[in-house]
Order: structure tokens, then sequence, then C-alpha cells
RNA sequence: GCGGGCGUAGCUUAGCGGUUAAAGCGCCUGGUUGUGGCCCAGGAGAUCGAGGGUUCGAUCCCCUCCGCUCGCCCCA
């Protein structure tokens, strides 16, 4: 059996039971979209590798060892995106978006690579739902996104979610800081685990993260960047903060939130279940991202912006119970059995599709109970039955599959509006 | 990348160091002279995840690999 082949570690196919949550998580995103004036970008599935190295920064784990970067034959270092925000940035200045009317609302949903370990709701392939609002500080643009990316939850059928919102400050005061933290762990260094030794060097910030209990007396008495702000990241933080409030969505500060990508500041936040204990509990994450452009090349442009990922979603609401009736196969069922019989059932079923009713035609050569069988298992309504008799006659027998099984027998002209009319009834 | 658990028909599971590996659901066929659902009968379907080792003999014990899963790292 494991010699025959199977899906890519980490990647999955969705099959037809699955689809109508994909549906439903699709048609929703559409419509609160919409509802913010957001407009749909698709960009590709490969990009230079250089966009991700200097966008989402060659410190992160995204890039230093997830990455599925590859050489084209022609020589280009490419890379499979393992995150929507660079690209989308990319396309903003590559198609000169500043001179649209500010700022630009963009979503997209796109396939995400990263080469980590699959576990339940991280995989190598995932699909992200992602916005983007490009060219505004304001901070009732953070509140909008976030509330955004809620409303679209609510719609679904999640509930018991919490909003952690935190802020990082702007570069400036953030390195300041940084460097008070150091300051404060230097003489503990000794002592701590070796997971925090590293991050001391590589990521101060997650130091205030750890979950090792060596960790833990240092944790406690650490500076916390969210109570020393600077006063513009303050004011900004508290906006956010109320907008949210008005908006009636709970949200709480969390002192330790830190993203693993470089170019946040200020804004940073996640969306969480708060009945799930799990680790990979997080479906939709983002924050603003003011620099990022302008590293990019472009022009000083503010933005914002969050990723959520559609299959946690998904198992989110599994979670929440939500489910779906399921959907009949086909309207029309249609048995036959003879070589006569079989012309007009083919011909029927191209009748009834293109008067817009769906319909299968049964499998030749097999038995009426057989076919029926399967008429009844596609949750048809209607079975239309033709014999070799009916053939002869010019006639076909209409049959209902949602009682009794009564039937009569109408003219092959005449079998298209019957059925219509029976499924209309 | 690190540590733990798991892996038997399409699905959910039972089973034992020793003849042809079992059940339910699902699938196919039949019980009707041309007719579904319920019921009944029969059938197909598993090199017991893969490879190697121990043993007279392994699905069962050991190792490696693959996959899933839980925790860590990190992330959606």
């Amino acid at each position: 059996m494991s010699n025959r082949f199977q899906a890519p570690r980490g990647t999955q196919d969705i099959l037809p039971d699955a689809q109508p949550y994909w549906a439903a998580v699709q048609d929703a995103i559409r419509e609160v979209t919409r509802l913010y004036g957001y407009r749909r970008i698709d960009t590709p599935a490969f990009e230079d590798a250089a966009l991700f190295e200097k966008g989402t920064g060659d410190t992160t784990d995204i890039i230093e060892k997830e990455m599925y970067s590859f050489t084209d034959r022609g020589g280009e270092t490419l890379a499979l995106t393992p995150e929507a925000t660079p690209p989308i940035c990319r396309a903003y200045l590559e198609h000169g978006m500043a001179s649209w009317p500010q700022p630009v609302r963009l979503y997209t949903t796109h396939a995400m690579f990263r080469y980590d370990r699959p576990q339940k709701g991280r995989y190598r392939q995932h699909t992200q739902f992602d916005c983007e609002v490009l060219g505004s500080p304001d901070p009732l643009v953070d509140a909008e996104v976030i509330e955004l990316l809620w409303r679209l939850y609510e719609r679904l059928g999640i509930r018991n979610l919490a909003v952690r919102l935190g802020s990082i400050d702007d570069p400036g005061p953030r390195k300041a800081y940084v460097e008070r933290l150091k300051d404060y762990f230097r003489p503990h260094l000794d002592r701590l685990s070796e997971d925090s030794r590293r991050r001391f060097d590589r990521n101060p910030l997650r130091l205030l993260d750890s979950k090792d209990d060596r960790d833990l007396p240092f944790k406690a008495a650490a500076p916390k960047l969210v109570e020393q702000l600077s006063p513009a990241a303050e004011a900004h933080m508290a906006t956010v903060r109320g907008a949210l409030e008005s908006a009636g969505i709970p949200c709480v500060i969390d002192p330790l939130l830190v993203r693993g990508l470089d170019y946040y500041n200020r804004t940073v936040f996640e969306i969480v279940p708060t009945d799930d204990e799990r680790a990979q509990g997080t479906i939709g994450a983002g924050g603003r991202y003011d620099g990022l452009i302008e590293l990019l090349g472009g022009p000083p442009t503010p933005g914002i912006g969050f990723g959520s990922g559609i299959e946690r979603i998904i198992l989110e609401m599994q979670r929440n119970e939500v489910v779906f009736a399921p959907t009949p196969l086909t309207e029309v069922f249609i048995v036959h059995h003879g070589a006569a019989a079989a012309a007009v059932a083919f011909k029927l079923a191209v009748d009834l599709r293109s008067a817009g009713i769906p319909a299968v035609v049964g499998e030749s050569g097999r038995s009426f109970k057989s076919q029926l069988r399967s008429a009844n298992s596609s949750n048809a309504r209607v079975a239309v039955i033709i014999g070799e008799a009916e053939a002869a006659k010019g006639e076909v027998m209409v049959k209902d599959l949602t009682g009794a099984g009564d039937q009569h027998a109408v003219a092959i002209a005449g079998a298209v509006s019957d059925v219509r009319q029976h499924l209309t009834a």
C-alpha cells in the first residue's frame, strides 16, 4: 500500500465531503470583504526568493528554515510563497497603486508553503485568507481589520474567541527597550534555558514568551514593552482599543504578544479560541508594518494586515459543531434497460440539463433494482424509468422517490415539462 | 530541527509468537415476471504502513524509514 503514491507530507486532499466548509468560508470572505470595501488581488504561486528574504526578514524562521526555494532552469532563485504580505506590497509598488485613491484595501486567498513539521492545524501547504490596507497610518484602520476578521468568524459560527492585542512600538523606541530588556536578562543568562539563551541574541522579545520553568522567575519582573510605549504608540494602541470596544469586540492586552516577523511595528494581534489548549490554536493574526514598503524600495507607506489559515478556520467550525445538510447528488435519476432505452435516456438527460434540471443517467447493463438503488442513494427526488416497453411506445415512467414511489407514464416529448412540474410541486 | 504516542479491508475497529486475519458500516450482486428506501443472502476488498533483523515460524518482538498525532521551536 505504501508502494502507492501518497500526498506529500504536510499536504492534504480536500474531499467532496469537506467542500461545503470551504465554500462557506469563501462565501463569507466574499461577503465580509464586500462590506468593508476590499478588492480582491491574486499574486503568483512563487516569487523571487529575495522578496521574502528582504521583506519577511532573513533571520525569521520562515525564511531561515521553512522556505521552499529553488533555482529554475533559467537560474532564477524563486520561492513558493510562504507569506502573503510581501507579494501584495510588491504588487502595490509594481502597479503604481500609490496613485490609486488611498488607502488601498486588498484581500486574497492564497496557498502558502512552509517546510515545517506538520501537525494538526499546521501544514506544509495551507491556504490563507489575507487582508492588507496600504497607505493609512490611522489606528481606526487597525481596528477595522481586526473587526473584519472577527465578523468573519462570527458569521461562520465560531464562538469562544478572544482578540489578543499588543504593541511592539516603532523601531527606535523598540530598540531602546530591547537594550533595557537585555540589560535586565544579561546577569541571569547562565541560569536561563538553552532556548532563552539563544533568544537573547536572536530575538530578545521572545524571552518574555518562554514556557520553561527556569525562565519564569526572571520573566515576572522583566520590563514589559506595552508598559513603556512611546507616547505616539501608546495613543495609537488606546485608539485601537477604544474602537474595538465600541464595536463590541472583547479584547485583552497581551504584553507578551510577539509576532515572528521582522516588519511589524505598533499594533500586533491574534485571534485565538479560548477553549482550546492546542498550540496551533491561533486562527488569525496580523499587525502593522509601516516600514515594509520602504524596505522593498518604495516610498514610505504605512500598512496593516492579517493572515488567517482557512484549514484552521474549518477545524474551529467543526469544533463548534457547524454542520451542513448533505446536498443531493442530482434531482433526476434516469434508469434504463436495453439499447433503444439507453439512447432515449441519454437524450432525455441532455434535454433536462439544458432546461436547468440536474440529471444523472444510470449505468448501462445494470438491473433496474441496482440502478434504482443508485437513484435512492443519490437523493434524487425523481426517477425516470425507461424500459424496452416504454422505449417502444415512445413513453417514459416518471416515479416519485420522496414518498411511496407513485409513478405514471408520459410521452417522451412531454417528459421535461412533466418532471419540472413534479419537482416544483 | 528536538522529544513522546500511534499505523490491521474505502471507513470505524477486534484479534493472536504458529493452519485459509475477523466484525460493523460502505461497495457490488441476488431474493422480483422490468422498480429504490427496510429486511435477508452471497460476493469483492488487507502482501496486517514500508524495508530489514531476531526466531523453526511474526501482523504481534527489535531496528530503520514513511505517514499521522501530541508537546517544544515557530507559526495561520
